[in-house]
RNA sequence: GCCCCUGUGGCGGAACUGGUAGACGCGACCGACUCAAAAUCGGUUUCCGCAAGGAGUGCUGGUUCGAUUCCGGCCAGGGGCACCA
């Protein structure tokens, strides 16, 4: 009998334990305080940030893999001799912790900071090379202090404004979103139907830098394309005219004589045949208030909402005002005003002209109510009269791209561009009233940015409304105002309307009573400078500390969700303009870099019944064909449903703490990065994980034999049969360099499995020359050196078996030689007329005279050639033969 | 409706600027070790074919000595925006 006992103590020792080597090396690298980063370091600076989590309570899949991708950048660079900012901070304003405190009784900031405390302690977990100095969170009043001090900086400058609005009002968290916050007509977080309401709100003013933060988007290479595309969409510049219109004075109302629109299809003039304003236009409501019908259409049109379901179904429904207007360029051509409502009152002047030939909304429109339909556009080389005819009296479709100008008098012939600049020009020569008729406009859809939020747990903003001074910004000198922490949570409504000994105050200017703002700030105010409000944390007095902030601004590597691609980095992108006209930054454009990662996916499981189940309570049988699924506590089958993003609704989670407890973070941060493509959703599957586990082992196998290799230092030079592996690591280390400064780290991951490969092949055929054994110790301190940004525990502990001095985390990337590179001898393909028949070998330096030669006498060649001629023989350098015959 | 992206083995995916399609991993299969299993090691794995050979990157046409890569037309999937005049 073999004793159990000794047996397990075997397997232990050569088994690398990453539960006891983990925090060991943590330890060292915290002791030594390795990832402090100095502001006054010298080297070239290079700054690496993940978008920073809310915290919820504990960190998910997505966050691993976020973390995992940027601590490898932040290792690298630090390698590579940059002084690296690698921060992390808490985004802790918001609503959950809100909800918590209603169900639980907790107070939002016991229940937030004990979340910071084990999410910390999570990320931590991870051996992510952060620097925790200088931590921050968003509730903290050391930053919102600041928040509120630039919140006043920029209404002194104007670009914060008080406006009556109508708002986005969320009837279930009871609080106003931004348009950006609005998705499919229902609130982002809650997902509730969205109301209209209006309210005087604080709103940032993104529109007084619509046109540079669309322009400025050219300039950003190093974000994705897509996110770019987003951004112009959402600010949606277009360039048109503002057209003024004369009221036939029969039937206007008293006051009005004239009517403006906005167009983008000035060249389309004369195929207008009604004009149509929003239900809330200023002549409609003029109209209705004489017209008790008209009254009631529009308000029908506003109950309707907005909502994208309501718009996709709504008809084009108007109502003839009896107001009418005179073309511009034909005083007896007349037009009627019809109220629509498919008019939005706050894009352009909330008022149009239709033309139903070229906009597919003016054409079910006139076909509802029977208008004339004049095309004017035709596409190129169609014939005019007959083009005319056969689209005259109803068409189904509208034409609306561009083409030649048709029935249009003075414009006809004329492509749709110089149709559009004939009419601008014309009419900006002619007036009215004293006034141009038209003047060119460039509109944008991007509205300003509502911040004010009827909330307890966010910034308050620092206002006071005084009866006798009204609107009276807080002096700085009394900044923080901080949240009051005795607020009940039991009302509907802002928690901070019922604190009546916060809410009242005297007035700073005339010292009566006044009453504080208790609306708090949108919480992606406090996300849109905290990259900078790292640069210099500790500064008590100003938000950001110019010397810090300029040094390290823009963040070179930005990287977070794809989710982000319009909130979170228009309104950054705004904010740090807004920072930059109040001297708190001296720049625009706040990350140089940024890189969106997929999400992290799962399958689902779910009995019958329709209740899911959670990967950790279920167990699999049966092969990759005919896989089935059962809960383990009962045996009950279960649907194997789609593969899905991890959430809460489909329990199809992966908790990164169960899985670091039992591989280590080593193996998750691995997985994470093999496999798919980063800016591509990641499947998690238990097959994967487990062979990243395998691959950790192997490597600690491979460098422990290395290390066992014989302990002499060479002294004799490298041999041939050496060469390969000292080729393999130097291509792998060049490749592995190219890949992670592309953020390709499933392309990484492959190179250092190709590298452990070779270098096992050789331990495998046991080759002991003292060559061998110093180019396998090369090649395995290569192999390590790789490994140390993504896998940095296991990194160290192999590093240290090698005997290789100092830290892995501290070493320098190592250079690569060159000449190892090039290879003596050439293996070309031959291809005979694009089909590969041969492979050659020939020196590096052979001429294409000498390939051409050997070619021809290739005997499988000749047969491939059937006997036909060689008409001619191409030869790419280095690269291929091809054969034409 | 408009805009954008993606289609490659059983699966995730490689292929630099037009130059050997399928690197690397997962899975599967065969073998070694083991009483056995796990772990580990070696091998095979695009399809058809015993082989020689042939076909093959969503479909289709083109450019080229040569196309996963470039161009035209379709099809499918995903994402964003959406009465924005």
């Amino acid at each position: 009998m073999f004793s159990v006992s000794n047996l397990d103590k075997n397997m232990r020792n050569d088994r690398y334990n990453a539960r006891e080597a983990e925090p060991k090396w943590r330890k060292i690298w915290d002791d030594k305080e390795l990832f402090r980063t100095r502001n006054d370091d010298l080297r070239p600076k290079y700054y690496v940030l993940e978008m920073f989590p809310y915290p919820s309570g504990r960190i998910h899949m997505g966050h691993v893999r976020n973390y995992a991708m940027g601590d490898v950048v932040a290792r690298y660079k630090r390698a590579r001799g940059f002084n690296v900012l690698h921060p992390m901070g808490w985004d802790a304003f918001g609503m959950p912790a809100e909800n918590a405190a209603m169900q639980n009784k907790t107070h939002p900031a016991a229940w937030t900071y004990a979340n910071i405390d084990s999410m910390r302690a999570q990320l931590k977990s991870m051996g992510l090379s952060l620097d925790w100095h200088r931590e921050i969170a968003t509730c903290d009043p050391s930053y919102y202090r600041h928040q509120q001090a630039m919140f006043l900086d920029f209404l002194s400058k104007g670009l914060v404004e008080r406006k009556v609005s109508k708002v986005n009002w969320d009837p279930e968290d009871q609080t106003v979103l931004a348009n950006e916050q609005v998705i499919d007509g229902r609130g982002w977080r809650s997902g509730a139907l969205v109301e209209q309401k209006e309210l005087t709100q604080w709103f940032m003013k993104i529109t007084d830098f619509a046109e540079d933060l669309n322009s400025a988007l050219d300039r950003l290479e190093r974000w994705p394309e897509k996110v770019r595309t987003m951004q112009r969409n959402w600010i949606g510049r277009s360039e048109g005219l503002m057209l003024r219109w004369a009221l036939d004075a029969a039937g206007a109302p008293a006051g009005f004589t004239e009517l403006e629109v906005y167009t983008t299809r000035p060249d389309t003039l004369f195929g207008a045949s009604f004009m149509a304003v929003a239900p809330d236009h200023p002549l409609a409501k003029a109209v209705a208030a004489h017209n008790p019908l008209l009254a009631v259409f529009c308000d029908e049109c506003r109950r309707m909402g907005t909502s994208a379901a309501t718009v996709e179904t709504a008809e084009k429904k108007g109502f003839n005002t009896g107001v009418k207007v005179v073309h511009p360029f034909d005083p007896s051509w007349h037009l009627p005003v019809y109220v629509a409502n498919f008019v939005l009152m706050d894009y352009g002047t909330g008022a149009i002209f239709g033309c139903p030939a070229h906009d597919q909304r003016d054409l079910d429109f006139a076909n509802a109510y029977q208008l004339p339909v004049h095309p004017v556009v035709m596409p190129k080389g169609e014939d005019s009269l007959a083009y005319t005819l056969a689209n005259k009296d109803r068409m189904k479709v509208a034409l609306d791209g561009d083409g030649v100008m048709i029935n249009s008098r003075f414009l006809d012939g004329m492509d749709t561009a110089a149709a559009f600049n004939a009419v601008a020009n014309r009419l900006a020569a002619e007036s009215m009233g004293g006034a141009p008729v038209a003047k060119r406009k460039v509109n944008f859809r991007l509205r300003d940015w509502g911040i004010s939020r009827q909330r307890y747990w966010g910034c308050p903003i620092p206002i006071i409304h005084c009866e006798v001074c009204g609107v009276v910004p807080v002096p700085k000198k009394d900044l923080p105002v901080i949240l009051p922490e005795d607020v009940t949570f039991d009302k509907p409504g802002n928690p901070l309307d019922h604190q009546a000994k916060w809410k009242h105050c005297p007035c700073p200017q005339c010292g009566k009573p006044a009453r504080r703002e208790t609306d708090t700030m949108d919480t992606f105010m406090d996300s849109s400078w905290y990259f900078a409000r790292f640069t210099d944390p500790w500064n008590v007095d100003s938000p950001t500390t110019p010397a810090a902030v300029n040094h390290w601004l823009p963040v070179d590597q930005y990287i977070g969700g794809i989710e982000h691609a319009i909130l979170h980095l228009l309104y950054s992108r705004f904010f740090t303009r807004g920072m930059s006209q109040t001297g708190h930054a001296a720049l625009d454009e706040p990350f140089d870099g940024l890189f969106t990662q997929g999400m992290v996916v799962h399958e689902t499981y779910k009995i019958p019944s329709g209740e899911w189940v959670t990967p950790a309570e279920i167990r699999i049988e049966g092969s990759a064909t005919s896989r089935r699924a059962f809960r383990i506590a009962d045996n009950v089958e279960l649907e194997i449903g789609d593969i899905e993003k991890m959430s809460k609704s489909r329990k199809n989670v992966v908790d990164p703490d169960d899985i670091i407890e039992t591989y280590g973070a080593d193996t998750a941060r691995w997985f994470m990065l093999s496999d798919s493509p980063p800016e591509r959703d990641v499947n998690w599957t238990e097959d994967g994980v487990q062979g990243a586990a395998r691959f950790v082992q192997r490597i600690w196998r491979i460098t422990g034999e290395v290390a066992d290799l014989g302990r002499k230092e060479r002294d004799v030079p490298f041999g041939d049969d050496s060469i390969t592996v000292r080729r393999a690591a130097h291509k792998a280390l060049a490749s592995v360099t190219e890949d992670v400064e592309r953020l390709r780290f499933n392309r990484c991951v492959a190179h250092v499995y190709e590298l452990s490969n070779v270098i096992s092949g050789v331990l495998a055929k046991g080759a002991q020359s003292d060559d061998m054994i110093a180019a396998l110790r090369e090649a395995a301190t290569i192999l390590v050196q790789l490994l140390t940004p993504m896998m940095p525990h296991l990194a160290e502990e192999c590093w240290e078996v090698l005997r290789n001095s100092g830290l892995a985390a501290q070493a320098q990337w190592p250079g690569v030689d060159k000449t190892l590179l090039v290879e003596d001898s050439i293996t070309y393909p031959v291809q005979v007329n694009g089909k590969k028949r041969a492979d050659i070998t020939v020196s590096r330096t052979a001429e294409r005279g000498d390939i051409e030669n050997i070619v021809r006498e290739n005997e499988q060649i000749l047969r491939a050639l059937e006997g036909r001629a060689i008409k001619k023989i191409i030869v790419v350098p280095l690269r291929i033969v091809n054969v034409v015959g």
